[in-house]
DNA sequence: GCTGATTTACGGCATTGCCGTATAGTCGCA
DNA sequence: TGCGACTATACGGCAATGCCGTAAATCAGC
C-alpha cells in the first residue's frame, strides 16, 4: 500500500469520527464530486488542472477544500473528465 | 435568405442601435458563447437540451435570455458541447 | 380560432464563482 | 540546518450566477 492510501484512509477516518460527534465541521460525509480524486488521477497540480481545462485555480480550490459545491454545469465538466481527461483535453486544445 | 437569418439581423441592428445611445439593455455587444446557437445546431429543444447535458433547464433559459453569463466551468463544457455535441452526450451516458 | 409545445421575461434568494492573501507542508540544495 | 520554490490548505468577502417558479408571448398543427 502506498502512503497516499494511508492519507485517504486518515481522511476517511477524521470523517467517521467527525460524523460519530456529530460535527459536520469537516465536510458533508456523503458529497458531491471528489475533485482532488479527479484531479489525481490527471497527475496534475491544481495550477496545471486549472489550465489544462480552463477553470479558475481559486475555484478548483474551493472545490477541493469543499468550500463550495461544484454547481450542475460544474459537475458535468467535471464527470466527463472523469470519464476520459485525455479525450476532454484534447477536445479543449482543438477548440 | 431565411426568415431566421431576418431575426438575427434584426437582433443585431437592436444591438448595434443599443450601442450607439450608450444603452446595454439588451445585452453585451461582444460576448460570451451563443448558447442558443450552439442549442439550436443540436437541434434540441431547451428542455431536452438541457436533460441531455444535464444542466436545469432554468439555467439555460437564463443563459440564452442574456440574463446570465455562463461562468468559466459552464463555458468550457459549453465549448466541448459546441465541439462535438455527439461525443459529449456518449461520454455522458456511459458515465 | 383554439390548443399544446416552446420560448421569453422577471422576481427573488441561497449559493457559488472568483480573487486575494496568509499559513503550513514538502523537497532539493547550498 | 536553513533558504527558496512549489503545492496545498484556510478563510474573508463581494459581485454574480445558479436555480426555481410563474406569467405572458410566440409558434406549429388541427
Amino acid at each position: 500500500m502506498k502512503s497516499e492510501d494511508f492519507d485517504g484512509i486518515m481522511a476517511g477516518l477524521t470523517d467517521a469520527v467527525a460524523y460519530a460527534k456529530g460535527d459536520a465541521m469537516r465536510g458533508r460525509i456523503v458529497a458531491g464530486p471528489d475533485v482532488k480524486a479527479i484531479r489525481q488521477a490527471t497527475k496534475l497540480t491544481q495550477g496545471a488542472f486549472a489550465k489544462a481545462y480552463r477553470i479558475p485555480v481559486g475555484t478548483v480550490r474551493d472545490w477541493e477544500q469543499n468550500r463550495r459545491q461544484p454547481d450542475a454545469p460544474a459537475r458535468v465538466l467535471l464527470s466527463l473528465i472523469k470519464a476520459d481527461p485525455a479525450a476532454i483535453q484534447s477536445l479543449l486544445d482543438k477548440a
